[in-house]
DNA sequence: AGAGGGCCAACTGTTGACAGTTTGCTTGGT
DNA sequence: ACCAAGCAAACTGTCAACAGTTGGCCCTCT
């Protein structure tokens, strides 16, 4: 609870932000659950001050709602919501793969088939490697746009999680997103912007009718 | 100063922000000058309370820096940043347009055709016409994503305010702003998402590489 | 019994005081 | 004159008490 080392200068706004994250990650509070201030107060042995400014925070970045004197509520998931989630993603990382495609040093791009390489190694042999969104992060990084950065690593990653969880951990799309990681960075190695980027528009689309056909099962 | 009707359940925090984002506008708070949350609270007659949270939240989009102790400042603008808020934007309303061609009605296009045609008129007749933005805006509202709505209407818009405050007003590009709109105008008519999203990716460029002319000319 | 209105509890918004950190100025040394 | 250590003012972070608003409960009236 509030990770109990005693850090200096790191503002109690800051740590109870990072706790409510996790809490809102793990399901501790779960979609449409009340966020109370003074409460929450309380059991992190906290004044109001910080946890309000956590929760506006949160607010800011649109995991959950606000109204002026209503009580705030983590953001419940709504398959229309999840929709418009996986539009921006395709825009925004479709152009940074675009971007990317131009700016991306040859280093950089085999660095990025290396690991894909070595990542599907990994996997046929059966271990458990990290989580697969690295293809993505490098990506992004690749695309030298740190606004673009920003919003897929930051805000819509949060809402991004909140949506993997509901659906139960990733199945068995692995074998094919391999595929089309592979894909797109044979687009990137040919400096091929616009295939790079139709080819991760097709990719997160594909993503979010698997994610579509999970959450239908319910 | 701080409108001053006294709205009723109305947050101090939330007109302080209002306050802030006018005078950021206004070019009263510089890019580069400090926020100074006594101060700012001594001024407006109001505690440090409702001041800390408008500055956090305007940290929040970006519009001013934030670390843990330090002062805050609003936001320099550089050509760097310039670049990156052009792509953001061409990839956001790129998309958007795209989807709009899907998703708007036939008579909510037909308005639009309307409306255009109206302000050319206007705009011949030597009228000063309402922000050219508007069609930016309807055309937005209609892809139909209240995401992609926020993220170009909010954070990106504040911005990009900024930016065309820095380069004085907008000058004599309407003439052909009004041919690129109508031309995207008429293939969201035809349906045609794939010609609309490039139109508008090289309607934005174009925005983008005149707004650096006049940037340079310093 | 159901609808409407008023009261109370719980919560959010606001305030002013206190604690910890940074910044720049001063002061002493080289 | 220049640099470094230290000090003081100013600023940010935190707290606990107070004020205003909402939502639900109960009571009344039809």
């Amino acid at each position: 609870m509030l990770g109990d080392l005693d850090d200096k200068a790191v503002p109690l706004a800051d740590r109870v932000f990072d706790t409510l994250l996790l809490r809102i990650y793990a399901g501790e509070l779960a979609p449409g659950a009340v966020v109370n201030e003074a409460a929450l107060a309380e059991e992190l042995q906290t004044s109001r001050g910080p946890v309000r400014e956590a929760i506006r925070r949160l607010q800011g970045i649109r995991l959950v709602t606000r109204e002026p004197y209503m009580r705030s509520r983590v953001l419940s998931l709504s398959a229309e919501a999840a929709r418009e989630l996986f539009e921006m993603r395709a825009a925004l990382e479709g152009m940074a793969c675009r971007l990317a495609a131009l700016r991306m040093t040859d280093a950089d791009i085999d660095a990025l088939l290396v690991a894909l390489e070595g990542e599907r190694q990994r996997a046929s042999s059966g271990e458990q490697a990290v989580d697969a969104f690295d293809f993505h992060a490098r990506l992004v990084e690749g695309c030298q746009n740190t606004m673009i950065h920003a919003a897929l690593c930051g805000d819509l990653y949060h809402l991004l999680r909140m949506y993997r969880r509901k659906s139960g951990a990733v199945p068995e799309r692995k074998e094919v997103a391999f595929d089309e990681h592979w894909q797109i960075a044979r687009a990137l190695r040919a400096r091929d912007g616009e295939l790079a980027e139709s080819l991760m528009r097709a990719h997160i689309n594909r993503a979010c009718e698997h994610l579509f056909s999970q959450l239908l099962q319910d």
